[in-house]
DNA sequence: TTGTAGGCGTTATCAG
DNA sequence: CTGATAACGCCTACAA
């Protein structure tokens, strides 16, 4: 662990400059004999270039940073495997940082953006703060946000349409007959909790449907608190026959409660989950999901980043992605006897 | 997006010398006066400290990074669950990186170490090649590899007991009466891999059991692989009455397949998962795994590194986290009908 | 307590 | 094509 070799010391070993040494090192024009020499003494020395100086000069450091509220979230994975490749392939290395949905640590990610570790950010933030506003503002690299931030905030944003999301599923589920439809939500003063809840009442609205507020529970997106607040619905509005759940997390936690319940999915209760992740594809019975596009959005979010990063200084710009509905096992398929029937949902 | 004021800016503003301002900065003793004025242009700025700049002058980044093989395996959660808070006690931020299990990603990461962007690394290799060797013996900076490197590798290592784990598996399902007991393994070319493929037939033959070329499955460590992999197994050997499988995403396809093919668990067909991660207490049925302490020896790794950090220039350490069978339904309990039966396992 | 100046390892400009 | 040399932004003796 001695100190490394640095580019001085290769020049004395070469016997060059270290003009010649960085020349030949980013592949500029050199005598075939120099370059020799150079390459050889780095090789000897097991040089390895210093990067941070490397940023202080040249203002860059090829790493972009994705911060994803909850790795364990199988959306922020989908949208993971898009950024990912896009940005290698432009040459960036991509660091990732877990913040738990906590706004202290998002606020630490983007004060890292400040401290120049990185070129740019993509970030999904579950609550958008007045300091997360003011962070952004100041942002002197490029961001791109996945999720809502208020018109006029000075980064590119890329949208979820979770309003016409739960209305694709609301509508489903009514279509199915259901009349007892509720909704299992994450906390609302996060933005996507925010726009689900009044999508919902919005949506039953429309269909002439009552607004109930014992229809509501309110829990947080993960499976264990969705099982939870799934477990206080039952016991509170017995007569539910559809979930509405804000993510696919919840859904889950909502299809254990049911099972050990002995509720039958969906023959007693329908089960709609949000964002179409693996999971729900993958759990039993299958689970009925509305897709936001995680996938997409991560797509077009990096796409967004680079081109601002090649030096795209326009104007910020939203996207939003079409949602879609994934009809599957939870509301129209078959429920617990081994599979056949073939009905097809709405 | 206009180039962010450095502390000259802020020693030109305040009307004191860089030095001073640093030195502000640094909670370093100033005069009072000097203070205001210094902290006053500063906020007025919004200066953001260029950590890039300190980090070439101090030597230190106060980063520390976690290179995961795969982000959805919920093993590598339990253990940066453990890593993250304790390095962010200790003032460092962590980054994640995901490799993918992929080499070059790997060595990718290895060689940013060496550029210096982070003080330390925190690294859960899948496959051990000669590229990581050669780079974990020039490494400049300390590493902690999750997982077994060979002896005399120059960095502190982590281990899992899977041979011990395998066996309490193994042992376990022979108590249960399972005779025809197969193995649904990832890649031999990888050190878990191999190591668990190695612990099985260890384990069959002290039982007395005929080891059979048939009852190995060779897949991959996701969900779908295993999946597929116990499909081909159930086609091949009709007769086998218990799934030991080498992690639990594993065991999960597994469940997929026999489920959808009509074999009860455990009652025809026992299934076993290591790593007994969230997941699996959270299937259906629940999933008997094998515990390999991941969330302990994420722990245990942040601790090694952070003794080495503080500058504990000491041999390398080997630590050894014992494994722990949690049984569940997969095994022991009540299989499809709705629960009541009291047995237990083992 | 404060300012001046040197240096961290690179890159890039400018003469030679 | 090559070699001095000046930044990049910050920290830190050292001197005042």
């Amino acid at each position: 662990m001695a100190d490394g070799p640095t580019i001085n010391t290769i020049a004395e070993r070469a016997g060059v400059s270290i003009a010649s040494v960085s020349r030949v090192l980013n592949g500029l024009p050199t005598r075939q004999e120099t370059e020799r020499k150079v390459l050889k003494a780095a090789e000897e020395l097991g040089y390895v270039r210093n990067a941070v100086a490397r940023s202080l000069k040249s203002r860059r450091t090829d790493q972009v940073a994705f911060a994803m509220a909850d790795v364990g979230n199988p959306a922020y994975l989908a949208m993971l495997r898009q950024i990912q490749p896009v940005l290698k392939a432009a040459g960036y290395r991509l660091v990732l940082h877990s913040t738990d949905a906590v706004a202290a640590d998002e606020i630490d990610v983007l004060h890292s953006l400040g401290e120049r570790y990185v070129d740019g950010l993509i970030m999904s933030p579950l609550r958008v703060t007045d300091a997360h506003l003011e962070m952004l503002a100041a942002a002197r690299a490029p961001v791109v946000i996945i999720g809502s931030v208020p018109e006029g905030t000075p980064v590119d944003n890329v949208r979820a349409d979770s309003r016409t999301g739960v209305r694709l599923a609301v509508d489903h589920l009514y279509a199915l007959g259901r009349r007892r439809i509720a909704m299992v939500n994450g906390p609302l003063d996060t933005v996507p909790g925010a726009a689900r809840g009044a999508a919902y009442r919005e949506a039953l609205e429309d269909l002439g449907l009552p607004y109930d507020d014992d229809l509501v529970q309110i829990g947080d997106f993960y499976r264990a608190e969705g099982a939870r607040a799934v477990a206080e619905l039952l016991a509170r509005v017995p007569d539910v026959d559809a979930l509405m759940c804000a993510n696919d997390l919840i859904a889950l936690g909502a299809l254990d409660v049911l099972r050990a319940a002995g509720r039958r999915v969906p023959d007693d209760v329908a089960v709609v989950g949000m964002d179409d992740t693996d999971l729900a594809a993958a759990s039993w019975p299958s689970l009925t999901s509305v897709s936001l596009g995680s996938a997409e959005r991560g797509k077009v979010a990096a796409e967004l980043l680079l081109d601002r990063l090649r030096g795209g200084d326009r104007e910020p710009r939203v996207v939003t992605v079409a949602p879609r509905l994934a009809v599957r096992a939870s509301t129209a398929g078959p429920a617990y006897e081994p599979a056949d029937r073939k009905e097809g949902g709405a």
